[in-house]
RNA sequence: GUCCCAGUAGCUCAGCUGGAUAGAGCAACGGCCUUCUAAGCCGUGGGUCACGGGUUCGAAUCCCCUCUGGGACACCA
């Protein structure tokens, strides 16, 4: 427990027995204690709303309530300063915040590990995203996917869950037939033939650079083939270079997975079938206009789904429940999911398909991206993949840059839409909130090094109670909640507080930066105090930004 | 038609498991560099939290209605 959460809880604890003390409640009915720190610095360090959660019970006025627990409340405990009471019953706390000094050891100590916590409790978890299919490169949409899943994974790791990040690689589907005949024609247009790409087949220009690179490598070589043995080529290279550009694109976009999970080799053993068998058994199939069908409108679903077509094929959803029942199977307590917005439809359905294993439903949790638009030349840009025009990922981090755009998807809580004006972002790149942040970076750095005299000289120590201003316990305060942002991020699968936690912390530098002087040669243990302060602060930047995948730059 | 997301400052968005006077960035305006990085700081102005009702000590937040924008509703993936 950290030194933050060890004082709150003290004081929860004196607060539920002072309303006990009171007689303003039996102990079985004291609400849980809540306590958040107010906005304003007026009202404490932290408030308690007790008293008007005690309205109904004690059947009295808020602030009698509150005068009767303050009256009953040990002052001597939990570092308090003093105790008013405000506005509707309000009781606000101050502290004597000398217990705050033992953060800066304590984070010095922790360095990488600062802001880790055993919140999740170990529980593992399967975090999956992106997994596009290998028919193109990557696009914008896919991007905040991957920054959105990548950040998730690392928050609940920092958090005390065991997260996993994974891919699906759909390697078996029509989609790859798709990529196969358009690849062919592709070819065979660049070897000068007529060809045509069929109505749903791909038009990007990826396919064409693939196609390029097969007539260098290959020739003419492949029409001679029979149609099966060359249809399976094409297959074979489009998915293999195309999944190669993926995983280059996210590794250059700090994006790593623990695995690269195909939906081949589900066939291959046998998984689709053994998930399929379990269904039946179960019996949550039924056959009807000679195809298979599964039960999910039992389950909340809108209507039944179909999970062997006419022909004998599988849909798309068949090798998809049996991936989520191998996860399950794999010893995962929850599964996430993260998708675009464009599959919430499949959201029941799945969840169906789970709760007919025998699963819980409430064990997936899906994380819907809403859609990225953007705009550019001050025209929104249609995206699709079908007519090439998409705005790659590659271009994106080109355009952008790595940290910038990373910071932007991380910025906004997932499931709301986001407008990416790519020209301003281009354009005024310097007034992004990522330098800002990255800008308190670099000038602690700077400092530090300055400060490299000072720290070699060890006949002055540090004098950590000095550090007593405004602005310094400012800083001190946020630093010990960041490992309570963390966790409480986490829980909530809500990213965006990270980069915002970032930018509290840098602004409450920058204005220390420009109120004191850290290095002052006339006050050393002030000064060797104030450096360990920064180097708190330090870690505690970096370990965030860490988090969601931008770089701590050293100088700027 | 059904479902999902959204509607908060001129613009882009936080805040949403109910709390005090609704925040931030950008844009606008006024100050601060002989001193550790001015990619910074300090200050000013800016709001019918889409509309209407309900729940209660208290609603941007929860519930219902309406309006507006986007998306999804295949034996495609």
């Amino acid at each position: 427990m950290t030194i933050v959460e060890q004082v709150k809880q003290q004081l929860k604890e004196e607060i539920k027995h002072a309303v006990v003390k009171a007689g303003l409640a039996e102990p079985e009915q004291v609400p849980e204690v809540v306590l958040e720190a107010p906005k304003d610095k007026a009202h404490g360090d932290f408030a308690a709303n007790m008293a008007m959660q005690l309205a109904r019970i004690a059947k009295k006025a808020p602030r009698k309530i509150a005068e009767e627990l303050v009256a009953n409340f040990d002052k001597k405990k939990g570092h308090i300063r003093e105790i008013e009471i405000a506005g509707p019953g309000f009781i606000n706390f101050f502290l004597d915040n000398q217990y705050l000094t033992d953060l800066i050891p304590a984070i010095l100590e922790a360095g990488d590990a600062y802001g880790a916590s055993e919140a999740g409790a170990g529980k593992k978890i399967l975090v999956e995203f992106v997994s596009a299919n290998p028919t193109g490169s990557l696009h914008l949409g896919h991007a905040r996917g991957a920054a959105v899943g990548d950040t998730l994974c690392k928050l609940l790791n920092k958090a005390g869950y065991q997260a996993s990040a994974e891919y699906y690689i759909n390697d078996g589907g029509n989609q790859i037939s798709n990529l196969a005949v358009s690849l062919e024609a592709r070819y065979r247009q660049k070897l000068g033939a007529e060809a045509e790409i069929p109505e749903n087949g791909y038009h990007g220009k990826d396919i064409i650079e693939l196609a390029k690179q097969l007539v260098a490598q290959y020739g003419d070589s492949i029409i001679s083939k029979p149609e099966e043995e060359r249809l399976r080529f094409f297959r074979n290279f489009g998915v293999e270079h195309l999944m190669h550009g993926i995983k280059t694109d996210l590794a250059d976009f700090r994006v790593t997975f623990d695995r690269w999970y195909s939906e081949l080799s589900l066939y291959e053993t046998h998984k689709v079938e053994a998930a399929l068998q379990v269904l039946k058994d179960k019996g949550e199939t039924y056959e009807k206009d000679s195809a298979l069908w599964l039960k999910t409108s039992e389950y909340g679903d809108d209507k039944d789904r179909v999970l062997i077509k006419t022909d004998g094929s599988y849909t798309y959803f068949t090798p998809d429940i049996s991936y989520h029942k191998d996860k399950f199977d794999r010893g995962f307590d929850q599964l996430i999911d993260v998708l675009g917005a464009d599959h919430h439809g499949y959201v029941p359905r799945m969840k169906a398909a789970m709760q007919a294993l025998g699963y819980n439903p409430d064990d997936l949790t899906v994380q819907i991206i809403q859609l990225v638009n953007l705009f550019k030349d001050g025209e929104k840009v249609k995206m699709s993949k079908r007519t090439g025009k998409a705005v790659t990922m590659r271009e994106l981090m080109e355009d952008v840059g790595v940290d910038a755009a990373r910071y932007f998807f991380a910025m906004r809580s997932s499931d709301s839409h986001l407008d990416f004006d790519l020209d301003l972002a281009i354009s005024h790149s310097n007034e992004n909130p990522v330098y800002y942040v990255q800008y308190a970076y670099a000038r602690i750095t700077s400092m530090l090094k300055k400060a490299e005299d000072l720290e070699s000289d060890q006949t002055v120590a540090p004098d950590l109670s000095l550090l007593t201003g405004e602005k310094e316990i400012d800083l001190l305060k946020k630093l010990g909640n960041f490992p309570a942002i963390v966790a409480d991020s986490a829980a909530k699968l809500a990213i965006q507080h990270i980069p915002s936690y970032l930018f509290d912390l840098a602004s409450s530098l920058h204005s220390f930066y420009n109120a004191e002087k850290v290095l002052d040669e006339g006050n050393i243990p002030l000064s060797k105090a104030r450096v360990a302060l920064m180097k708190a602060v330090r870690i505690t930047l970096k370990n965030g930004m860490d988090l969601i995948g931008v770089h701590a730059p050293e100088k700027m």
